[in-house]
DNA sequence: TCGTTTGCAGCAATCGTTTGCATTATTTTT
DNA sequence: AAAAATAATGCAAACGATTGCTGCAAACGA
C-alpha cells in the first residue's frame, strides 16, 4: 500500500493542468481557477477538495497563463551595479526575502563594467516586470519613459533622481554627513576632510552637503574634499594617499561609504605609518557587517536597511493595489555607530584611549 | 519635425502586440512571429520591414505567451544561502552576466536564516525555470525529484551531492587542500591545523580530505581539525581561539574559506597578540577580492570562478539544446596564490621576511 | 404554493504567441 | 506554354489560465 499513488493520481503522460483536475474531479475549469483565488466565491468544501487534490498531484496554476490573461506579472526586476560593495549584497538579500514574503518574484540584472543601467533596462523590461528597483546610478529620463510606457514603475533604492520625480527610498544622507561632522568636532578634530564616491551619485553629493554644511555651521569652513571616483576599497586607498600628503594633514576623514573608509584606513596605516584613530579619525557611512569586525571597528553612520526595505515593499504593495501612493519618496534617518576608528571624546570617557587593536 | 512620432506609430490606446503589427503592415500574425525567429523561413525584406517597424513601435514578443506555447521559460532560478560570504556575490555577478549574454533570465532566491534550500525550491519552481542553480547546501532527494518531475534541471554550483548524480560544477577542492598543505610544509610549518566550515558541506569535506591526506603523505599525520560550523568571519574567529589554546600551538592553519581565514587571522592577532605569518601561517581558499587587500594579503587557493561560470553556462546550453550533455560534472583546478599571511620559504627568497604590513 | 433572493458552478471569450499544414506566388524544368 | 518544384505567406489550433455573465438549485418569505 505504499506505492507511488493511491488511486487516481496516475500522472498519465500529459502535463497536469486545470483541465486535468477539472476532469478528474468532475467540475469545470473555472471552478479550479476559483479554488486558487482568495476573493473568488466558491463553496468551501469544493475548494478544499480541489486544493487537496491539487496538492496530491503537485499542481500549481501556470504563471505564464496567469500573467497573459491578467496582464500582471508579479515580477519585480532589480538592477544592481556594484555587488562588490558589501552594502549591496546585504540590501539584495533583505529585499529578496521581503519581496518573496509579499508574493513577488525577483529577477536580477547586474550591470557589467562599462555599461550603464540604461543599457540593461530594456533587457530587464522584457519579462514585463511590474516594478524595477534600481540600485545603481539613475537611468536617463528617456529610458525611464520607456519603462513607464510599458507600464513598469521604477523605484530607486539608495539613489535619488535629482530631476524627475520617480519613487525612491534612501537614507537621510545629509543627516548622516552632518552627524559625522558633529562627532568629529565633538571629539576634538579640527582639520576635516571628505572622500567622495562616484561623482554623479546622489549619495556622494548629499553626504558631502550634510557634512560640509555642518562643518561650516560649527565654524570650520575649510573642509577638504578628495575625489574617490567610485565606492570601493581601492578608491579609498588612493584618495587617502593624496589627501594625507597635504600640509597640514587632515585629522579626520569622512568617507562616502564604509568600503572607502576601510581602504582609507589601510592607506593611512600602511603608506604613512600613522595610527587610526590617534593620528587620524576615519568614519564611513553604511554600517556594513564588516565594519563591526574587530580588525576594522569602523565608526560609521548606519543606513537603516530594514526600514528602507520595508518602505520599498510597502511602496510596491501600495502602487500595485492601485493606491497611487501618497508617499512618493522615503528618506529615513539612521544613526552614528561609534567604534574605534575615531578618537574618543576629549573628556576621556568611553572606550578609553585605544583598545583592542594591537600595535 | 521633431515630434514624438513620424506617421503611423500613433500608440492608439491598445497595447501593441503582433496583431497590431500585422494589421499595420498588412501581413499575418504568423509572419510577424517568423520575423523574430532565427530559424523560420521568411523573405529577408519582409523580415527587415517588420523588424524595423517593431523597433519604431517598441514592440517585443510577449514572453508569457511565448513560454505558454513553447513550454520553455528561458528562466534559470538561482538559490543562494550565504550572500554574506563575498565569494557568492562575486559568483552571482559572474553568473548573472554570463547567463544574460546567453539569453537567459535570472530569478533570485535567497534562503533566509533558519530555512533550507528545500523550503525555497518549491517557490523557485513556480515560474517553471528550466534550470535551478543551487549555490547552497544540497537539497534533499525528494525535493530534487519534485524539480525533475516538473522538468527542471538542478545544477549545483560549488557543491557536490554525495549521493545523487545531478549536475554540478565545483573547483577541485581536494587539490586545493593538498596544494596548501604542500605550501605549508615547504615553508617549514610543522604543526598543521584545519578550520572547517559548515559541517555537511561537500566543500568542507573535500578541502579537509585533500589537506589531511597530503599532510599524512608527507609525514605529518597529526593534523588538527577544528569545527567552524559555518563559512563566516565569526566562525573563523571563534575556531581560531580554541585552536590556539592547544599545546603546542599550531604554526599553520588552513581555513575552509577566505572569510574564515580573515576571522582566524584577526583572532590570532587580537586575542593572542601573535603575529601572522611569523608565529602562525594562515591560508584560505576562494581568493575573494578582499584577500588581495593589503590589510589582509591572504595566501589562498583560487577558485577558478571564470571557468566555473563558463562551465555552468555551457552545461545549461547543452542540456537546453537537448544534447544530453556527456559531461555531467565539472571539477576545475585552481592554484595557490601566495601572499603575506604565510611565511616565506626557508631559503629566504620570495618576498623577503615580512613586507608591507606595519608592526 | 409560488415568487424572490442567494449561493455556486459552468460557458465561452480572451490574453499573445508558435507552428504544422494548406495555399498562393514565383521560378525552374521540360 | 504547361507542369513541376520551390519559396513565402496565411489559417487555425493549440498553450493554460481568468472572469463577466448566465443558469440552476436550494433557501427564504409571504
Amino acid at each position: 500500500m505504499d506505492r507511488k499513488t493511491t488511486g487516481k493520481p496516475e500522472t498519465h503522460g500529459k502535463r497536469i493542468n486545470a483541465k486535468r483536475l477539472a476532469e478528474d474531479l468532475d467540475v469545470s475549469i473555472s471552478t479550479i481557477s476559483r479554488a486558487f483565488s482568495k476573493e473568488a466565491v466558491i463553496a468551501p468544501e469544493t475548494r478544499s477538495k480541489i486544493l487537496d487534490y491539487a496538492d496530491r498531484l503537485g499542481y500549481r496554476p501556470n504563471p505564464y497563463a496567469q500573467s497573459l490573461i491578467t496582464q500582471k506579472s508579479r515580477i519585480v526586476g532589480i538592477i544592481v551595479s556594484h555587488l562588490e560593495n558589501p552594502f549591496y549584497p546585504e540590501a539584495l538579500r533583505g529585499l529578496s526575502e521581503a519581496l518573496r514574503k509579499a508574493g513577488w518574484h525577483l529577477m536580477l540584472f547586474t550591470v557589467p563594467f562599462g555599461e550603464t543601467p540604461d543599457d540593461i533596462l530594456p533587457l530587464a523590461m522584457s519579462y514585463q516586470p511590474e516594478f524595477v528597483i534600481v540600485m545603481a546610478v539613475t537611468v536617463s529620463s528617456s529610458a525611464q519613459e520607456v519603462a513607464e510606457r510599458a507600464g513598469t514603475k521604477l523605484i530607486y533604492f539608495n539613489r535619488r533622481d535629482p530631476d524627475s520625480s520617480t519613487f525612491y527610498v534612501i537614507c537621510d544622507n545629509a543627516h548622516g554627513g552632518s552627524k559625522i561632522a558633529d562627532h568629529f568636532i565633538d571629539t576634538g578634530c579640527r582639520r576635516l576632510a571628505y572622500i567622495a564616491g562616484f561623482q554623479n551619485a546622489s549619495t556622494t553629493l548629499d553626504r558631502w552637503r550634510g557634512f560640509r554644511d555642518r562643518c561650516i555651521a560649527r565654524g570650520f569652513p575649510d573642509v577638504w574634499r578628495e575625489e574617490g571616483y567610485s565606492f570601493s576599497y581601492e578608491a579609498g586607498y588612493r584618495a587617502a594617499i593624496s589627501l594625507m600628503k597635504r600640509q597640514p594633514r587632515p585629522d579626520a576623514i569622512f568617507c562616502a561609504s564604509d568600503i572607502i573608509a576601510l581602504g582609507c584606513i589601510e592607506a593611512v596605516r600602511t603608506e604613512f605609518a600613522l595610527r587610526v584613530p590617534e593620528d587620524v579619525s576615519v568614519a564611513g557611512l553604511d554600517n556594513i557587517e564588516m565594519a563591526a569586525w574587530p580588525s576594522h571597528s569602523l565608526t560609521t553612520y548606519s543606513q537603516p536597511l530594514d526600514k528602507m526595505i520595508a518602505a520599498t515593499v510597502k511602496l510596491i504593495e501600495e502602487i500595485s493595489i492601485g493606491a497611487e501612493s501618497e508617499t512618493v519618496a522615503w528618506q529615513i534617518k539612521g544613526e552614528v555607530i561609534v567604534r574605534n576608528s575615531t578618537r574618543p571624546p576629549p573628556g576621556g570617557k568611553g572606550t578609553g584611549t585605544t583598545p583592542d587593536m594591537p600595535a
